[in-house]
DNA sequence: CTGTTAGCGCCTTCAC
DNA sequence: GTGAAGGCGCTAACAG
């Protein structure tokens, strides 16, 4: 009890065999042992409590069985599914993952972040939902690490990513609400600095077109996501003529609920919404969410996947799927 | 671009001196360099990008800058706030945290866990709200790394913890319910089994008592803190002589007001509601839930400063503050 | 099958 | 101030 932890030197001389042989039968390379040894190393092993020092394994063997997810800290409730989907991956090639928080987009804390993992020489980084700030570009391109990014996109750098279709999650979530025979449809609380928010808008303005509908610039509402600004994006539709409107996420889209309530607007005769997102969010609010339903689960593992790909150099960035999922609110 | 990484033995070579002296520049240890030769090393550790091996020099120093926080992947949406608190207590001190996802309470998820952060010969564990296995009791006590629980207790094993009073939250939540003039009062979906449960019917027991008011067994309703629980005991309590409840958490308390709505039983003119935990799901949903509020970022928060304290072997484990938020539901 | 040797990248005496 | 030597715990050839 209490001393140092146990080594395989330890081991080797209570079994009296020499280290390289504990070595062998503690990392299972059943070809150079026999079961006669196995057994008194092992049981010296158990005997000793032995734990085997990861740091020195990996030093040794210049390689790492962890998987890095560096993950936002902004309130972004989708995370946990694509962490599953990475877990769930990780599990099954018997990697470890850990998971690093970053901050916002505070440059600092991103790269300390960063930093952390790759001094740590993990086998791969993930980012989910990261907007790298661009004096951290170098610490992650020439980490000589595979990196890739989840829920994110970048239209100024080339890096590597999975996400789904913002395009698309404009113009699904819009021709959803014209077929619903809506006309003066918004677009709330997206953030129309983000690559992110110019595709929504871009697919937004499309189904708006192909429909023959002018827009009023006031309906494309800029805003970050939040809740807040979903609420805000509400009251300043409750003064235009406007009877639907895409919501950036399931926070913002709840935002918006909760205001229409205060002002008496009745959701969804009065005003549709759909939400962006479709997490379960989307079910335990009332009216429940109709939404643009993206595959977190799946962004994880894939994401995974590919970036253990030997072939990864040739990856494409690439969409997954979205779907919409019809609630109460439209 | 692209070859292995650059070791203080590249920068030694490159810079004209031993790999001793690179070491005590870039470990700054400064009685023993001159400013000379300091520049001369930091050029060229810049000019090959270099980046520590931390592995290595845990192995050398033979200890770690890292605190692992196992978390349960249980939904349990305060964790984040647990992790917060962490983090900035962490970030005083440059330490890194690492977090792990750990399964509900499988057995053999947990083991793998925790085997990660120990083998990892980590500074200190966090375990938040693991329900801990007994058969990995072992693994944990012996690793011989400070390891503390939060959110969570055990009755049979003397583990330290810091939590909430259970006791105290199912006191206070049904004191409240009294002083607004209950007298049939339900404690929801709360998980019977656990001594988290059997602390906050305790608590319940003595208000209602101390009030002569008597209970009725059914009353006490089984459950596990999910949304789920707490509808199906709305619907048990929409049958019997039952004012109010105190629920498990957070996402208890929404199933019993959506499953509430859906009978037309209207909160909380018809029927009372507080919630335990007091996240910001308490603030989206209508009406707000009132809750007891548990103060989660200082568990973390001191959860980390005690675990790094000296004299931890002293430590008694301890309770953080609730305190009621009073909303709309009640 | 097993022991010996060498070394992963780094820090830390110990000399000078 | 600086360098040489040794070793953290472990694995990977290389001989047997």
């Amino acid at each position: 009890m209490g001393h140092m932890a146990a080594t395989i030197k330890d081991i080797a001389r209570l079994a009296g065999v020499s280290p390289s042989t504990v070595s062998r039968v503690l990392s299972n390379q059943v070809e150079f042992y026999s079961e006669k040894t196995a057994k008194k190393v092992k049981k010296a092993a158990t005997k000793l409590g032995y734990r085997r020092n990861v740091g020195a394994v990996e030093l040794v063997t210049r390689k790492s069985n962890v998987i890095a997810v560096i993950v936002s800290s902004v309130q972004t409730n989708f995370s946990d599914q694509i962490i599953q989907g990475i877990q769930d991956e990780a599990a099954k090639k018997s990697l470890s993952v850990i998971i690093i928080y970053a901050g916002g987009s505070d440059a600092e804390l991103q790269r300390r972040a960063i930093e952390t993992v790759i001094e740590r020489a993990v086998r791969a980084i993930l980012l989910v939902a990261i907007d790298l700030n661009p004096q951290n570009d170098d610490l992650l391109t020439t980490a000589n690490i595979p990196y890739l990014f989840l829920s994110m996109r970048f239209s100024d750098r080339p890096f590597p990513f999975i996400t789904s279709d913002d395009f698309q999650i404009g113009y699904q979530g819009t021709q959803y609400l014209i077929n619903k025979g809506h006309r003066q449809i918004g677009l709330a609380a997206t953030d129309l600095e983000s690559l992110i928010g110019q595709m929504r808008v871009a697919g937004y303005r499309k189904a708006m077109s192909e429909n023959q509908l002018p827009i009023d610039p006031h309906w494309i509402d800029d805003g970050e996501f939040t809740y807040e600004d979903g609420a805000r994006a509400m009251r300043s539709y409750a003064k235009m003529a406007v009877t639907a409107a895409v919501a950036s996420s399931d926070l913002a889209a709840i935002g918006m609920l909760n205001q229409a309530a205060d002002l008496k607007i009745k959701v969804p005769s009065d005003f549709a919404i759909v939400s962006v997102d479709g997490t379960n969010l989307c079910s335990i609010v009332r009216p429940k969410l109709t939404s643009v339903t993206q595959s977190f689960y799946q962004m994880g593992a894939t994401g995974l996947q590919t970036l253990l790909s030997p072939r990864l150099k040739q990856f494409k960035s690439s969409y997954t799927p979205i779907q919409i999922d019809e609630r109460q609110s439209s």
